[in-house]
RNA sequence: UGGGCCGUCGCCAAGCGGUAAGGCCCCGGGUUUUGAUCCCGGUAUGCGCAGGUUCGAAUCCUGCCGGCCCAGCCA
């Protein structure tokens, strides 16, 4: 699956793995799962936890499933269950058997809901919500016992009976643990185990109308499907007494490990379903997978590769420390992948018409170029030299910093894949603005330098008759800040107003115009490029994923760096 | 004395009593028709702080300090 061969990452969680097999529980074996809610579309987060279970699975010799935790029909869609299959798959991963559901598991979660009626460890509380509140006491308080706590069995039995039936109302009554009203841990404050919900249901219709809660379903799906390793994130770790307490209480075989390790965080973005809803919803971004998005589909649309997400998810390692990832890490990792497998091709991004004196009017040279600097295998593509062509308006100044590597007057500079170039006179409009540039070519310094002379730099380029329009969209991070969602700030306050940057006519080599939707490409000197779905036959659009390293515009004292493309 | 968890380089992160791996970022230098790639080299006398145990402590003990999570009929 991955091009490298595989340092297996020592972790804590492989650790307890090692431990357990070492000690033959579970018979040796690794079963885990990845239990989304369909209800919004996945992170990088998201990814983490996929390549951290399917992963697991996978290098223990296991499987792993994919169950959707659909125990809330008011917040989940048909749309997020399809998309979260899609960036799974997309991902490299194939779960164990058919997709499932914790819903497949609502009539056996009723009958042990039952046992526990039965056996004393549940009741039907009929306190309102607001009451309830009140009777769970604080965090440094304890909480006080229900007044319906002491139901009988009987009465339970017909009064929860009666709610799946649907003879009342929302929020009526709710069946609840018979735990520990004082105790330290919230949760264990008689948790509740269903709820009323007259929802219709994405997978079960109108067949319910009380729906399990987290703590109870997931546990429980877990030992049904004889999952060994329960992975979740941090803040589940408060729940894990009541995931035990539910499976010691019930009549089950099985008894899942509930490990928790920190969910990823990313600076300069945000990673709650919450909040991304929030952008979308209100067309700060275009959709769920606008290329700005830390959704998988995001990434998958900016131009990032399943090979280069699992490496990075690899990188960040598992732990329990609560961090954040330098933004700077991903990239790394895309450009990585991208370096080895993206064919490179020139584009101009901000066209500056160039008028060649010396080449010879309507003349037409056909150049050939490697796809690839090092790996010949890509083969080569053609170049259109002629007259007129477009280099970019970056690479051209009347007054050059020092060092600078581009065109200037009375310099020479290379045109990649091309001859040696002069600027000889500078064309402005009435308001001062270049339009155009006079040069000359050497016509000996095609394929070899020129002799007794060192030219200074390589700029790209692109024939001015024989190239095509196109739309560049370049993006950056999508807040200005590294902790958008800090402390006491609306985290939009923070927005990146040049998150986006189109360039409309843009100009690509001619063989570009063939490119397939989601074809990565390098454009030399500027970055990685990806072209986008919103490509027409005559109009391609291309995003673009990362851009080069780059350590000249870096450099304190190139006051010439400013306006040049930032990082992202 | 509410409960739970976490603190090793700017960011991740190994380490599990024998004297601080690695990656990213960053900084030098070399190669280069991408200011890219690639290649060399540099960057924690110290592991939140303070004591203690020990021949020896990031690792064990004690006490502090700092941060995160929990009072949804959300997951």
């Amino acid at each position: 699956m991955n091009d490298k061969t595989a340092v297996a990452p020592s972790n804590f969680i492989r650790h307890i793995i090692d431990e357990d097999i070492k000690n033959n529980k579970n018979q040796g074996k690794v079963k885990t799962r990845f239990p989304p809610e369909p209800n919004g579309y996945l992170h990088i987060g998201h990814a983490k936890s996929i390549c951290l279970n399917f992963g697991l699975a996978k290098d223990y010799q296991g499987v792993c499933n994919l169950r959707f935790d659909d125990t809330n029909p008011e917040k989940e869609d048909m749309e997020y269950v399809d998309s979260i299959k899609e960036d799974v798959t997309w991902l490299g991963f194939k779960w164990f058997e058919d997709v499932k559901y914790s819903s497949d598991y609502f009539d056996k979660l009723y009958q042990y809901a039952i046992d526990l009626i039965k056996d004393g460890k549940a009741y039907v509380c009929s306190l309102s919500p607001e009451q309830a509140r009140e009777y769970r006491g604080s965090l440094t308080e304890p909480g006080k016992d229900s007044p319906y706590r002491s139901r009988t069995i009987e009465e339970n039995l017909e009064l929860f009976e009666k709610m799946k039936q649907g003879k009342f109302d929302e929020g009526e009554h709710v069946l609840r643990a018979k735990i520990d009203m004082a105790s330290g841990n919230m949760n264990m404050r008689d948790p509740i185990i269903y709820r009323i919900r007259k929802e219709a249901h994405h997978q079960t219709g109108n067949q319910w109308c009380i729906y399990p809660m987290y703590d109870y379903t997931h546990c429980i799906s877990d030992a049904l499907e004889g999952i060994t390793h329960s992975v979740c994130t941090l803040e589940f770790e408060d729940h894990r007494p009541l995931y035990d307490w539910f499976l010691d209480q019930i009549d089950i075989d099985c008894h899942p490990q509930q490990i928790e390790f920190a969910r990823l965080n990313l600076n300069y973005t945000v990673t709650s379903k919450r909040k991304l809803k929030q952008l979308v919803d209100e067309n700060i971004v275009n959709g769920w997978d606008d290329p700005r998005m830390p959704t998988i589909s995001g990434f998958r649309r900016r131009g990032y590769t399943p090979a280069s997400i699992r490496d990075f998810s690899e990188r960040t390692g598992v732990t329990k420390v609560d961090g954040i990832v330098d933004m700077s890490l991903l990239e790394f990792c895309i450009r990585e992948d991208l370096e080895h497998h993206a064919a490179r091709t020139m584009c101009v991004i901000r066209p500056l018409k160039v008028i060649i004196d010396n080449y010879e009017e309507d003349k037409i040279e056909k150049l050939s170029a490697p796809k690839h600097p090092k790996n010949t295998d890509m083969g080569n593509r053609s170049l259109i030299m002629e007259k007129e062509i477009y280099i970019d308006h970056q690479d051209f100044t009347e007054d050059p910093p020092p060092k600078y590597k581009r065109l200037t007057t009375g310099k020479e500079i290379r045109l990649r894949n091309s001859y040696v170039i002069k600027c000889e006179s500078v064309v402005k409009d009435e308001q001062g603005n270049i339009t155009e540039l006079h040069c000359s070519y050497d016509p000996e310094t095609l394929g070899k330098n020129p002799e007794g002379r060192k030219v200074q730099g390589v700029i790209h380029w692109v024939s001015a008759n024989h190239s095509h329009v196109a739309v560049v969209k370049e993006y950056d991070r999508l807040f200005t800040v590294e902790k958008p969602d800090g402390q006491n700030q609306d985290f939009l306050s923070f927005y990146n107003p040049n998150s986006l940057v189109e360039h409309t006519s843009a100009r690509i080599e001619p063989d570009l115009i063939k490119a397939q939707v989601g074809e990565n490409f390098q454009f030399e000197r500027e970055g990685y490029f990806v072209k986008d779905k919103d490509s027409s036959d005559e109009l391609p659009v291309f995003n673009r994923t990362v851009t080069l390293r780059d350590n000249w515009e870096k450099k304190p004292d190139n006051k010439d760096a400013k306006p040049r493309r930032r990082r992202g």
